[in-house]
DNA sequence: CTGTTAGCGCGTTCAC
DNA sequence: GTGAACGCGCTAACAG
């Protein structure tokens, strides 16, 4: 006893056509080897018996499946949200499906799911950042599946990456500061060693600071959680304790928190204090204050990674590493600091 | 001459191991037929040569995926994102993998991706919401794939649903408003057709100001794009045009963008105009003023229709309709109105 | 241009 | 408890 009805399959198709198996199949993917009358007959009875191809097992015998796998951090937050659209919208189009994960910036769970995905044989796969489960890198180097590593950048790719440099990224932020006379920089993230791309940026912003203007960048780390939220507590804990006189954030929702703390507080920015988010999320299009960011171009990144994907796929030549630049914004939240 | 390096099959553990490649079968799916002897060591083999089964061919044999296929209009907006990371921890937790599309709230994109997600024989469908292409719920009521409908609600679901009352939630807006004595209500949202769930809100707020106001609800229905930026446009041409005591809008961004153009124009909140928005966002808690809204319990949306939707999966009896609870939240962008 | 043969890797069935 | 057949639906390779 069948547990479900069976679904029309490419053996009813050509007996009601009249013609081979073989026919109906290359009718259908509209290979050469098909009159043109033979093609328009066989794909008419196909419609009319609403075939559809059963992907497991033409997956079974090409080896391959049209499956891409994308694995990000989180769907918080917008970011990853619009490197996610950019992507889905180059795949879907080239007939490409996409199965999602979300990590929550864990290795292990990133593992393991490379490993469920692995058994749909997909036809790539897609990673968050460059920092993995060593396993991961050995299992998806060992296998033939291309695959993009997106959002940052390395000279040493499992296959290939498009990405930021988010060091650099920090040191824009630095010399921006520096060169407006700020003296005591802080930076609000997640706790070390949660966002490798988070701590690349203070390392550029430390960079900078350091020499020039020899302080040490103070670091607020709260706990995870609500990013608006977040940069408000972490803006308090720093306001109370090292009094610094500017304040770089994770992102540009971290730093709206940090504004409203600061207004909270009677403190005029950037009079008193400045305020650098990083993104340039929509967020900041409405805000009565421009807020000095670095904008990342998400979109662009999900796309150009994944038309590069879809080369390596076809076997056209991709460069291995690619740099998106990075536009810094001076708004009005950092100003020339004239109390020195 | 074989395209790729061929991962090991279960016949290679098979041999290794010594027994047949039932046995192999048997004790990888952990179902009863081995000894408890020949499975560990089958176990160890297998781990040892880093044995991954075919997916592909197992749903070949089983007519059936561990794939659940999860349609949303987008990404872009927190609320999909949440109601989606509540479903994607539940379904990964029992073996299942997402495979997502967004419509961009286009029937004919969704119809599209439920045909090519049907060939894979997925466990289950998700769909955002209770309209659809005709062909998209004739197509799904005749498989025998569960089908989930969430965010709003019916007495008609395709398959069983979990979703919140639209409606409802404009008449309590509506109810609120009256009671303050507002008497000039607008409201904000998308292009009419596009979001059904708005246009619901909207009429519901309207059979609140129908009877009882007297007065028509002006809709202002700008364009899409940035929801800020809409929210802020919006609230600009109504305040040109119709002088409304109270805006409503499809949703917290677009509130925020409002009660920034408010700003933006002198106007006091909630002193000249109220303003009411939708979803309980965490952008919210950080604002100066607390905002109006109805908060919608998302996560726990997802969470409810993944269990439902598992349970139905499992033979397990699921109601077919649920309806969440809404918490309408008063805040500080709206008060009593006693210029009457 | 068309059809036939032979699997793809795995699970069900039924022997032993 | 274990193993040998067979078939899931489709396509590559070859024949005609």
């Amino acid at each position: 006893m069948p547990r479900r009805a069976t679904p029309t399959k490419i053996e009813d198709v050509a007996r009601r056509a009249g013609v081979s198996v073989m026919s109906v199949s290359r009718a259908i993917r509209g290979v050469e080897g098909v009159s043109e009358k033979t093609r328009a007959d066989i794909l008419k009875v196909a419609r009319q018996m609403k075939y559809m191809p059963n992907s497991a097992a033409r997956s079974l015998v090409v080896s391959n499946s049209n499956l891409i796998g994308i694995s990000l951090p989180t769907f918080a937050g917008e970011v990853f949200a619009d490197i996610l659209n950019g992507m889905r919208q180059t795949f879907d189009s080239a007939g490409y499906s996409s199965v999602i994960d979300t990590t929550e910036y864990d290795p292990d769970a990133e593992l393991s799911w490379v490993r469920r995905l692995l058994s749909w044989q997909p036809a790539a796969i897609i990673l968050t950042g460059i920092d993995h489960h060593p396993e991961t890198r050995e299992l998806l180097r060992a296998s033939p599946i291309p695959v993009l590593e997106i959002w940052d950048h390395t000279d040493d790719p499992i296959d290939i990456c498009v990405g930021i440099d988010h060091f650099r990224a920090g040191q824009m932020i630095g010399e921006h500061a520096v060169s407006l006379g700020y003296r005591r920089p802080a930076f609000v993230s997640t706790p070390l060693g949660h966002d490798k791309r988070a701590d690349a940026r203070l390392e550029g912003l430390r960079s900078v600071f350091g020499p020039a203007g020899g302080a040490d960048v103070a670091a607020s780390r709260p706990s995870l959680g609500n990013a608006f939220v977040t940069g408000f507590d972490g803006t308090a804990k720093l306001l109370d304790a090292d009094c610094p006189d500017i304040i770089c954030y994770l992102n540009d929702h971290m730093a709206f928190g940090g504004l409203m703390c600061c207004q909270a507080r009677g403190l005029s920015v950037p009079g008193d204090i400045g305020i650098v988010g990083f993104n340039g999320l929509d967020l900041a299009t409405v805000l009565p204050m421009k807020l000095t960011t670095i904008r990342t171009q998400r979109r662009l990144m999900g796309i150009t990674g994944a038309r590069h994907l879809l080369a390596r796929i076809n076997g056209v030549p991709t460069p291995e590493s690619t740099v998106l630049p990075l536009q810094f914004e001076a708004g009005q939240t950092t100003c020339d600091q004239i109390d020195l």
